[in-house]
DNA sequence: ACAAAAGTGTTCACCTTACACCCATGA
DNA sequence: TCATGGGTGTAAGGTGAACACTTTTGT
């Protein structure tokens, strides 16, 4: 007896920041007749090819679709429900994607394409296709819950930054805000930036920027740093 | 151009605790010519069927094959490499789940099935199937990282146990000691044991035994309590 | 009465939290 | 010189770690 085969698909939800909010993008689907979801709000994923490893096609089609270069990825879930496809059964492998993202990446993509940048906090009441939804609640349950103790939030800002704009966008994720001594503090207590020594000048005080020591970090993570925010 | 078929199995680890042990279920695969790994260590598994979910599997695959029923189960990561079969591409989403374990059980599995229980501190060094011992490390780090953050230890339990045997198999997974006092004390704050007021003789003072309150925790989790050890 | 195991209480150090002040710039 | 945003310090409260004593049983 040969085991049943199935189709296996990748899916990511992609985060990215910008001014203060963080944006996920999803397709609208096109109304071809074929479609099980004419118009309706999906993922960037798509069929796994027979020789290519899970991250590796969530990569190509990152790449193919939306022309991102992801900062970090890492698997969230196998969502396998035999209904989850009308058409035929499909397992599919989602992952959880983070990018640096720009103001004109926004807002071209969304007429080229058919892709939406979406608030996280102003995401479809419905129309979703599949289970996306639940997909992508379960990515920002994720991101929440990673952000607190992975230093994660990096791969979202610019290679240098102020202690503020990562205050921001802790803020940002976590939904509720942060003293910034007690932030700054904090974040100093890891010893994982390293000053730029440049400066940059806004309205008041020129703020430090910084950039994440990696290597440090891995070093210090095989002795069991707690980073904790 | 239709998308490419896979085979998808689960595969799941297997945890259950037996006299301060830690225990997980290792098959010994038969010899014959056919098989990509002959006489070495695979997990309990097998391909899923076409309209049962995923979970659905993972309980039939245990049912059917250790007469086990389970009480916890959670999947752990989906294992894809191109190269993790020899034989063909195949996709496994691995689970993760906690089992109440007998003495009978570890004895019996070992003559009648070739199925061998190992302390999950003196597994096999060599002779793993697949990358089935990936799979068992990535479950041991879960085990450890989540029974700190979530009641998940008493599934491992008897009904009715003893803070001092809970302390034991936390003793057991997180492998190092704890102290007795404040152990206790951590976990009477958070009230979600009831006393079952049945009292059991050893060698010193009997031992007051509980219940753990799952209504009170679900309860408990929807206003945000954190249990963590 | 003594050993063994269970149950409870107290102290101290540290970390988190809340909060106030100073600094450097643009307008 | 004033408003805006960035940077640092400090005191109070709570939590976790270390530790000692009492209780109840079997021998």
């Amino acid at each position: 007896m040969n085991p049943s085969k199935f189709i296996v698909s990748v899916d990511s939800v992609i985060f990215g920041y910008c001014a203060g909010t963080i944006y996920t993008p999803l397709y609208n689907r096109g109304r071809s007749k074929a479609d099980p979801f004419p118009g309706h709000w999906s993922l960037a994923g798509g069929p796994l090819r027979p020789n290519e490893s899970l991250e590796d096609a969530c990569r190509r089609k990152l790449e193919e679709d939306l022309k991102l270069k992801v900062e970090y990825l890492e698997q969230l879930y196998t969502f396998g429900d035999p209904k989850r496809d009308p058409r035929n059964r499909s397992i599919s492998i989602a992952y959880f994607a983070l990018i640096k993202l720009s103001e004109e990446k926004i807002e071209n993509d969304d007429t080229q394409m058919k892709v939406h940048w979406f608030p996280i906090s102003q995401l479809p009441k419905s129309d979703w296709a599949f289970d996306h939804r639940q997909i992508v609640a379960t990515a920002i349950e994720r991101l929440k819950a990673k952000v607190t103790y992975e230093p994660i939030g990096f791969n979202l800002l610019d290679t240098e930054f102020s202690i503020p704009q990562l205050q921001n966008l802790y803020e940002a994720i976590l939904e509720r805000d942060l003293d910034r001594r007690n932030f700054a503090k904090k974040i100093h207590s890891f010893d994982l930036l390293i000053p730029t020594r440049t400066i940059r000048a806004g309205r008041g005080r020129p703020s430090q920027l910084y950039k994440f020591d990696t290597k440090q970090y891995k070093r210090l993570q095989k002795e069991g740093l707690l980073f904790e925010v």
